[in-house]
RNA sequence: GCCCGGGUGGCGGAACGGUAGACGCGAAGGACUCAAAAUCCUUUGCCCUUUGGGGCGUGUGGGUUCGAUUCCCACCCCGGGUACCA
């Protein structure tokens, strides 16, 4: 072969790059009155640990070929990176070997960014940015003390994970089948005050945007389950030996007149008072005490038996006076509705298996079909019309009576109509050293006080001893912790807790748009020209927390009046995994493919086509070697084919008057042109634009 | 249990109401070479057949249609997510 048609990679590529670097090909400016269209084409922003692996090289193929391919029909594309640094990795690795974060950081963000350069990913380099950089968090501060300003970040106690041998708090993805993943002790839950988010605020907005995004479905239901809203009504059982009130949240009022008990949860702070002088205290105590102790894994088991100790008192049923025994039993969940619920074993399966355990009444209050199995054996869950409840409701349809009774349950005073979500405020604060030290000063005077926005960054201090010791390591920085209040000049107190990763990575998108700005987080006008995000690609394990998290934020940062977008990502294509042998390519299984060795002997473009050819790309896929050199085979057909045709060819090719030839060979080519574009634009099928 | 995906050649996958198997891998044969590698060409769903050709094929069973891998119903397998949420 003549040595000029050689398909050579490792010559081809650096000659490009080097000419990108040097024209700055892909940089974009913030030219407000520049006609023409934008968009902005964004993967989700790596976290740099060690080297990047094939899955970054996936992600970022298939965000770079939209990227060229919106340049190619005509916009300007905004198409930058950057690095969510802070974090427990590399925290953990400077607990193990002395080494700053910030300088493992460092290394890995080099190999990162040597990656994206090797791999010829389109990049404006000069919007790179890292969410460790103070003149990044910065403004991550700075938008905490614009949401406690408003209300929206607040402490409060709440329980937490906590490892009494290590003597610290845990992440829950730190706690293995209820012990510590370090030491292997047994996690205790410990009530802690904490900052959070009160992204609850937002759930409605949250739930009903999703239909205003054009997002793969199954992320959109992940989000929609993850809310977990529920219309149904609160209703007040009263017991009248405590003079006390107990609403509980249901969705089913049509099942009231077949209560026959109530439960609490063993978190409920009733539950001891309630059990007290009736004899049962003491079976009472020991019952929550075993359910406090119970591993969460363990309880929350739907398959266990179900456990409950009777409180020996009563509540009476709003609806009809009955007095029903209160039990306390662990699958009463405390964080969701009121920590109490109406039990009615003839229609809900979990209190049919209660009452059969404790022989309690199941009572049936709907009818169901002849071939229904009766309710003493199994809870009958569909609709029917109603029976033994009160004779005015006696023969409607459920669906019809349960409005009805709502609206006389309103009349009467004994409830009204509810809405729960499953959705809990966001806990955003660690005791940990790497990452974003929240704003706050503790003044004996002021309270809580934000650091005012001209004294930030609060910049994370170095210090010596990284191991979590049940508060954050920065509380044992004195020099550090020790302030002024901002109101009052009187000594004060830092806030130690750092802020969860997740926050750094809500809003990171909005600062590639101005990241040079020094005097605010962003211009609002510039983040208008650029966003929503117009193609966000990423994996789908961020389906709920990353994307939930981002569109809180830019709801709330609406509001606030800093942004004028509602939703963050306008389009999400979520990536299939690359498995090797049918398995996750992990280390300790020696079945990891790197892309480093992969790109350099076959060259990056080999590497990504393949990758964007094994199959549609919202697919996993399974890593083939004779895959890649099949790849390498086809580009290198390609080249030879398009060199020789542009040494051997006229200039123009193509005859005034077309012979049967040309004609045919047009007609491929513009059947070509229509199949790319529509698999690149519509379907995001690489694999079928690159066979074509 | 519930909610998503997905079952098509030896393999990854195309087609998604109109010639099933694009493209690639693998395999077989051939060219080039002293030889090998690389490269190129040809063939390649399965079965039967002497050429000509014929039969069967998209997890299973039904249905709609002139026509179904594609739409509908029931079911079976595989993968993922999620779960005492009242």
């Amino acid at each position: 072969m003549a040595p000029e048609y050689r398909y050579e990679a490792q010559d081809i590529e650096p000659k490009w790059q080097a000419l990108w670097a040097d024209e700055r090909t892909w940089e974009v400016a913030n030219d407000a009155g520049d006609p023409g269209q934008t968009s902005y084409v964004l993967e989700m922003l790596p976290y740099p640990s060690g080297e990047p692996h094939i899955g970054h090289l996936k992600n970022y193929s298939v965000g770079d070929a939209v990227a060229h391919f919106h340049r190619r029909t005509g916009r300007r594309v905004l198409h930058p990176m950057g690095y969510d640094s802070f974090g427990l990795p590399a925290e953990n690795h400077a607990i193990n070997t002395g080494q700053h974060p910030r300088d493992s950081i460092r290394e890995s963000v080099a190999s990162f960014r040597k990656g994206f350069h090797d791999w010829g990913i389109s990049i404006d380099w000069t919007r790179e940015l890292s969410t460790s950089d103070p003149r990044y968090y910065r403004w991550t501060q700075w938008i905490f003390t614009q949401f406690f300003e408003r209300g929206l970040a607040y402490r409060h106690e709440a329980a937490v994970n906590w490892c009494p041998q290590d003597a610290t708090v845990l992440a829950n993805e730190q706690v293995v089948d209820g012990h510590c993943e370090r030491c292997g002790t047994l996690v205790e839950i410990r009530s802690l005050e904490q900052w959070f988010f009160r992204i609850t605020d937002y759930a409605d907005r949250l739930l009903e945007d999703l239909d205003t995004i054009e997002w793969p479905e199954h992320v959109k239901t992940m989000q929609r389950n993850w809310i977990g809203r529920s219309e149904g009504a609160e209703v007040v059982f009263r017991c009248d030996e405590l003079d006390t009130d107990y609403p509980v949240f249901t969705t089913r009022p049509d099942t009231l007149f077949g209560a026959t008990f109530f439960v609490m949860a063993p978190e409920h702070p009733d539950v001891e008072r309630l059990a007290q002088g009736t004899g049962n205290e003491q079976a009472v105590r020991e019952y929550v005490a075993a359910a406090m102790a119970e591993p969460t894994e363990e309880r929350g088991d739907a398959h266990k038996e179900k456990t409950g100790v009777f409180l020996g008192r009563h509540v009476t049923n709003p609806v009809n006076g009955e007095q029903l025994p209160m039990y306390v039993a662990d699958y009463v969940l405390m964080d969701y509705g009121t920590g109490a619920i109406m039990a009615v074993p003839a229609h809900d399966e979990r209190d049919h298996e209660f009452a059969t355990k404790f022989d309690l009444p199941i009572r049936q209050v709907i009818g169901s079909p002849d071939d229904a199995p009766p309710v003493t054996e199994q809870a009958y869950t569909g609709s029917g019309p109603l029976q033994n409840s009160a004779a005015e409701f006696d023969g409607t349809p459920n669906r019809e009576a349960l409005p009805e009774i709502v609206a006389w349950l309103d009349r009467e005073g004994k409830g009204h109509q509810s809405v729960n979500y499953r959705l809990r405020d966001w806990l955003v604060s660690r005791q940990r050293y790497w990452g974003c030290p929240i704003p706050i000063i503790h003044c004996d005077e002021h309270g809580m006080v934000p650091v005012p926005a001209e004294d930030l960054p609060v910049v994370l201090p170095d210090i010596e001893d990284y191991q979590p010791k049940g508060k954050s390591p920065l509380a044992a920085a004195e020099d550090w912790v020790a302030t002024t209040c901002p109101q009052c000049g009187k000594p004060a107190r830092r806030e130690t807790d750092t802020m969860d990763t997740f926050v750094d990575s809500s809003w990171y998108f909005l600062r590639y748009c101005d990241p040079h700005n020094d005097d605010a987080a962003w211009d609002s006008k510039v983040v208008a020209e650029w966003t929503p995000v117009d193609q966000y690609i990423g994996g789908v394990e961020h389906a709920i927390l990353h994307l939930l998290y981002a569109r809180f934020f830019i709801k709330a940062l609406n509001d606030l009046g800093h942004v004028d977008a509602q939703e963050p990502f306008q389009k999400l294509f979520t990536q299939g995994m690359i498995t090797k042998d049918g398995a996750k390519m992990s280390k300790s299984k020696g079945n990891v493919v790197s892309p480093g060795p992969i790109v350099e002997r076959f060259g990056a473009d080999t590497a990504r086509c393949y990758i964007l050819f094994m199959g549609p790309p919202d697919q996993d896929a399974d890593w083939s070697d004779g895959g890649v050199e099949g790849m390498h085979r086809f580009l290198g057909r390609m080249w030879r084919l398009s060199a020789q045709a542009a040494a051997e060819l006229p200039d123009h090719p193509i005859p005034d008057e077309l012979n049967a030839d040309s004609e045919r060979i047009l007609r491929k080519a513009n059947w070509a042109i229509e199949k790319v574009t529509v698999d690149l634009a519509d379907r995001f099928n690489f694999n079928t634009a690159i066979a074509a």
